[in-house]
RNA sequence: GCGGGCGUAGUUCAGUUGGUUAGAACGCCGGCCUGUCACGCCGGAGGUCGCGGGUUCGAGUCCCGUCGCUCGCGCCA
């Protein structure tokens, strides 16, 4: 890093400190991650942002600096300065970048006093998760967490430098805005100045992009914060971080080939390299070979169809289930499988919405299965030909409908792949519009109401398909968009197919299909979930390991207590009055001295 | 809303078949120590076993309930 403006704490980086530098006087600044202090002389190792630097105090060249230091201790803040000067032979240390210099200390001042942190700072042990964001910044010093942080600024660092040359602007679009409840729970904010009704946080950006377009900006980005109400998971937040484009006079081809370069730049700065062009699977294909419409590849094991193996079978099972219209499928997997874990596996099929699970185990007669005795040899010959099965290898096939064969085997064959190594990275392509919602008895799109259809738009909505893309990383989807619909009357025909009225769609869309009647160029982008990418580049299980300041998994932000009761006059203000109590649950404890409203011990 | 896992010292954990005064490591405090770097040596403090109830002569351990965290399902256009 370039050295700081010289002022009267620092003229230096702690951990930029080399071989080179010897001879100077410097002076750093910082906390007191260690000290080892022998009596006379004493260690300390001193901690900024860019890592440790030895300081020494000496009791006969510094008696006053030295008796500070004796005082000093962990995350106490100091300023020193001294000489840099190479360690004596011998006493490097090859396990520190600075190992081979450290500071001949003259003066030091502490800065401020630290009381012992609730965890340790200088190691990486595992800690209470509600423990380290309670005392964020202290989990920050930790280096696990700088590192994660310092990616996310090189991931977010990428970005923009892969965009700003190509004449991207980036462009801010509103945080309180319209709720246009449509798929996720929106969040709301009462107005004060028109009690009763709400702002919404945005869920993206999706309309203000789109009207961006049609106000002629071109080429949009945003890195954005987004919010959706509901439940998180390791990969999900009620908010989160997208990268959010958005091009004008382009089809698919143009935007992928674009995404696929800020893809590349933003991989790599996560120290993950890719080769483009980037292959595209269809929906369709990814569905039946994988189970999932964003797969992971890596660990093989495709699903295949079997009903040429057991059309004539006399395993009614299968043959029934085909001459119903079924599917019969299934996959194969090495490695050993105990009766156990069949069994463990044939229940989860059933949970999962399965009539049950065949299993086998390819053996040099035939197949050791419950089912064995129904099949033929040639049947089952056959089908272990069809899945590559080998000697030795397990099958698992589910006879189902199309959607419940795929949803278990697809569940199925993660839960069995071996750990897998490297990296996987493809489009999916050529999605339906619309999905039937079988208990409202109507259409839902599969990405949202605003992607352009494609096919007989005056025919069954249950044919059309959509002209969007995701991007899925090693089985994660990290990214989504399309070509959106850039007339008004395209778009009243999606509305339609979707049940929602004329009226309803004036009501809630108003100012996109007035928009619309302008002059909409054709447009369309893409928005990459920030926080996924940087986890995955982390290697993170969680993406609250790559947020400076994240929620808990259970929505609450045990560092500021949030979110709490607000005062009577601040509700009657709003024009709100509480129909309950505020939940007994609340906030977890700030302060664990005090007692929490959370667990009431 | 549902299911799995977890909850013991400041932290990370161990704790047997229910049985003496609940242990270890790190950290913390005090002392010694002039080339350490996870410094070392000696000594010490530190516990509502998440909370409530039950069974028992006796519960960290068994039972019931409850709270919290977490992973997943539902949900997430």
């Amino acid at each position: 890093m370039k050295p700081p403006p010289p002022n009267r704490y620092r003229t230096a980086w702690a951990g930029d400190q080399r071989a080179g530098n010897v001879g100077s006087d410097i002076r750093v600044a910082g906390w007191v991650h260690r000290r080892r202090d022998h009596g006379g002389l004493i260690f300390i190792d001193l901690r900024d942002r860019t890592g440790l630097l030895q300081l020494v105090f000496r009791p006969e060249e510094a008696p006053d600096a030295h008796e500070v230091a004796h005082t000093l201790r962990p995350e106490d803040v100091i300023t020193a300065s001294g000489q840099l000067v190479n360690r004596e032979e011998g006493t490097v240390n090859p396990n520190l970048p600075t190992g081979e210099v450290e500071v001949n200390v003259a003066a030091v001042e502490k800065l401020a006093d630290a009381e012992t942190p609730p965890f340790q700072i200088d190691e990486e042990r595992e800690v209470d998760e509600t423990l380290r964001l309670k005392y964020r910044y202290l989990d920050l010093r930790r280096e696990r967490m700088r590192r994660n942080i310092e990616l996310r600024h090189d991931i977010v660092a990428a970005i923009r430098d892969y965009f700003n040359p190509l004449g991207f602007l980036e462009i801010e679009t509103p945080f309180l805005t319209r709720s246009t409840p449509e798929g996720a729970r929106d969040f709301l904010v009462p107005f004060r100045l028109s009690p009763g009704n709400f702002f919404a946080l945005p869920q993206s950006p999706q309309l203000f992009k789109q009207l961006l377009m049609v106000g002629g900006m071109e080429r949009y980005y945003q890195i954005v914060r987004c919010f959706r109400d509901e439940d998180a998971r390791a990969d999900r937040l009620p908010e989160f971080t997208q990268l959010d484009v958005e091009m004008s006079f382009v089809e698919e081809d143009d935007v992928i080939t674009a995404m696929e370069g800020v893809t590349q730049a933003m991989l790599a700065a996560g120290g993950i390299e890719i080769e483009l062009p980037l292959e595209r699977l269809s929906y369709d294909d990814v569905m039946l070979r994988y189970g999932n419409d964003r797969p992971d590849r890596r660990p093989g094991m495709e699903i295949h169809d079997l009903a040429d193996a057991f059309r004539e079978s006399d395993f009614n099972v299968f043959s029934g289930t085909l001459e119903k219209g079924g599917v019969v499928r299934g996959f194969a997997a090495e490695g050993e499988f105990t009766r156990r874990r069949f069994d463990e596996l044939t229940e989860q099929a059933k949970r999962l919405g399965a009539g049950g699970l065949v299993w086998a185990v390819v053996e040099p007669d035939g197949w050791r299965s419950p089912i064995a005795k129904f099949l033929k040899r040639e049947e089952m010959d056959k089908a272990a030909r069809e899945l590559g099965a080998e000697e030795g290898d397990a099958i698992f096939i589910v006879a189902d409908t199309a959607e419940v064969a795929s949803r278990v085997l697809g569940t199925l064959r993660l839960e069995v792949a071996p750990p897998v190594e490297g990296h996987d990275i493809f489009w999916v392509v050529d999605f339906p519009m619309f999905e039937w919602n079988e208990d409202e008895q109507r259409f839902d799109a599969l990405h949202h109401p605003f992607t352009g259809p494609t096919g007989d738009l005056d025919g069954d909505p249950a044919t059309w398909r959509s002209r969007a893309y995701d991007i899925v990383l090693d089985g994660n989807e990290i990214g989504g968009g399309s070509i959106r619909i850039n007339r008004q009357d395209v778009q009243q025909k999606v509305f339609a197919a979707l049940g929602i009225s004329p009226e309803e769609a004036r009501e809630r869309f108003g100012f996109l299909l007035d928009a619309l009647k302008y002059g909409a160029p054709p447009h369309g982008g893409i928005a990459f979930g920030i926080d996924r990418i940087v986890a995955l580049c982390a290697q993170q299980e969680s993406i609250r390991e790559v947020i400076a300041f994240p929620k808990m998994a259970s929505g609450f932000d045990p560092l500021t207590g949030a979110p709490a009761p607000v005062d009577e006059p601040q509700l009657r203000e709003l024009g709100l009055k509480l129909i309950a109590p505020p939940a007994p649950g609340g906030p977890p404890p700030i302060n664990p001295d005090e007692p929490g409203s959370a667990d009431h011990n």
